[in-house]
DNA sequence: ATGAAAGCGCTAACAG
DNA sequence: CTGTTAGCGCTTTCAT
């Protein structure tokens, strides 16, 4: 009796159901687990103790036991993006609707935060990570492999684990195009810190692409942390003005993600430079602000949604032992939305 | 042997260090927390074997001997509205540097998935859960009250737990305020449905003062799911634009966030009404967006990296024990953050 | 159809 | 200072 009592503050557990219902332990487990081989009349009382004790089961102690949890780990570069807030709601629904729990790490794109938050994933045994953003260090991709664990690169990428994403090179090269096929032949190539990664790579290699197919100018990469003034040119500090107003200026710039380009196209109008009669801009992502009528970016658009959905069929895939064997890359289709952030080159600046 | 070689595969245990390292469980298990009384030779080969094997201590198991998790449950509205997105990232960021993982769940709004999250949080044990969002519903409440865990409603609130927030009442004044002193008389009040919880009651009740205490026309709630073109006003279905250039037209609104605030500012530019000559709007929240010079949205800013701080602080303290008693309530304040969305009323439509 | 027993990997007394 | 011994709450054979 002194201990039946127990179960009133602490949690309830299955051994109070038991005695509760005058069963045994794993008669309440199979009930709970909805096995067969269980009388309609014990499932019966078992189930009302349960309600009437208010018990539910403890994942921790089912998972040890296991050894194996349903959580999955999202690595995301910066929640405040909204790209990445998009993605990872999307990831979450599609996760939840397959069984698991998301945990999500933001690592505001350093990999010193990366590799802690793997760190926090893996001791927590999550069931497999998904990046949606990765930095490329080597030792995040150590402690990921030496523990076994299946990753999923959306929308990002390595040679060390399934990939899923958009042509992100198909994606430069569609974007930068459309700015040549305006007339435009000074066209750079902006990225700004945090999403310096593997597809930043793809896509700048689209872009450098399309500029030589075409004869265009030399490409130029412009790195740039808004809201400075100035930023690296192909690796020398200059100033924005002088990128954008001085002699054979930048006539377009392809930009490797919306924010950037909403940065960019910020900065403009602070300065007085016009979108689109001074400078086209093209983004990547089509966030939803994109589409706003004052925003109105020319973009090369990601399905989010589909990304999301895929690369969390994949885990769960490899998750579940549904697939082995080497890493698998999906590749989905990109689009790109034209609005008004991007026009044909005025005449007096050929 | 056999036995010993076990290791390779599965995650290395406390047991394959002890056994490498020529000590007990124990011995490890106080390296490993780092607890005094273990010499330094031992402490050293210890600390040697789980290099070697790259041990990582396994958190379910910890946790479910001690009965209580690191995991911090987190409610959030939407996590693609950037208002939640940053606070989604605070909270994570803050949770970290107290030693918590946060554990987020998206609810979409609905107490459906709100409740289904937060049966999902408290079956991993969460130690506390904040609610960035909350929608009321009584079911919620039952759970978690039942399962005694902390809890705190950041930037929401209830009565049945702890609340950290702005004076979202007296924000909804200033707002109000703001409007009628710039000669505004038929203001109305814009909420849409993803946050008509306990913060849109209290800045309704706000606007309705300020309202009142002016002498200015009669309060007015329109309900709006953008984009539609249609919206409830005060209960009754009419056509948005006949609100804003019908006879009796309303000249400024009050919204009770920025993702409303701006989606009625994409409405008002697509069906050609100016911003703010036609009609001025205030937003609340100052999401990063609102600052855009192509936005300028005048609102009601919320520190949001504090409320984060703060509310993390709050349950921490709970779970830790540091505070006992009835639910506190924390308020920061709010300011109004002028920007061109607002102007004077127009002579003529005094 | 049900129960008994042996762990999962770890912490927390308590001995030595 | 270090080792022994119980569990934490659950799943999972294996008996009954």
């Amino acid at each position: 009796m002194i201990d039946s009592t127990s179960a009133e503050r602490r949690h309830p557990t299955i051994l109070d159901v038991a005695s509760q219902a005058g069963v045994s332990k794993s008669t309440v487990s199979n009930v709970v687990r909805g096995l067969p081989g269980v009388s309609e009349s014990t499932r019966r009382r078992v189930r009302t103790a349960i309600d009437e004790l208010g018990y539910r089961p403890n994942v921790l102690a089912r998972q040890l036991v296991q050894r194996r949890t349903s959580i999955l780990g999202v690595v995301v570069g910066d929640l405040a993006n909204p790209f990445f807030a998009e993605m990872a709601k999307s990831v979450e629904r599609h996760a939840a609707a397959r069984g698991y729990t998301a945990m999500f790490c933001n690592t505001e794109g350093d990999s010193e935060s990366e590799l802690a938050g793997v760190e926090t994933l893996l001791q927590h045994r999550v069931a497999g990570i998904v990046f949606l953003a990765f930095s490329g260090d080597p030792r995040t991709m150590q402690e990921v492999l030496h523990h076994q664990v299946p990753v999923v690169f959306v929308s990002c990428g390595a040679e060390w684990g399934d990939v899923v994403s958009v042509d992100d090179e198909r994606g430069g090269r569609i974007g930068t195009m459309h700015l040549i096929d305006s007339g435009h032949r000074r066209v750079a190539y902006l990225s700004i810190p945090e999403l310096e990664d593997e597809s930043d790579r793809a896509r700048w290699e689209g872009y450098r692409q399309a500029m030589k197919g075409a004869g265009a100018g030399a490409p130029m990469r412009i790195s740039w942390s808004p809201p400075s003034d100035q930023a690296r040119i192909d690796g020398s500090e200059r100033t924005l003005l002088e990128v954008f107003a001085g002699r054979g200026r930048v006539t377009a710039v392809f930009a490797s993600n919306d924010v950037a380009a909403i940065a960019l196209q910020e900065f403009a109008d602070r300065v007085g430079i016009r979108v689109p009669e001074d400078v086209s801009i093209v983004g990547f992502d089509d966030v939803p602000m994109a589409g706003l009528a004052r925003i109105a970016l020319t973009t090369v658009a990601q399905p989010r949604d589909e990304l999301a959905r895929l690369g969390i069929a994949d885990v769960a895939d490899r998750i579940e032992r549904k697939v082995k064997g080497p890493p698998r890359t999906t590749l989905v289709d990109v689009s790109l939305v034209t609005r008004r952030s991007t026009a044909p080159l005025q005449a007096d600046l050929a």
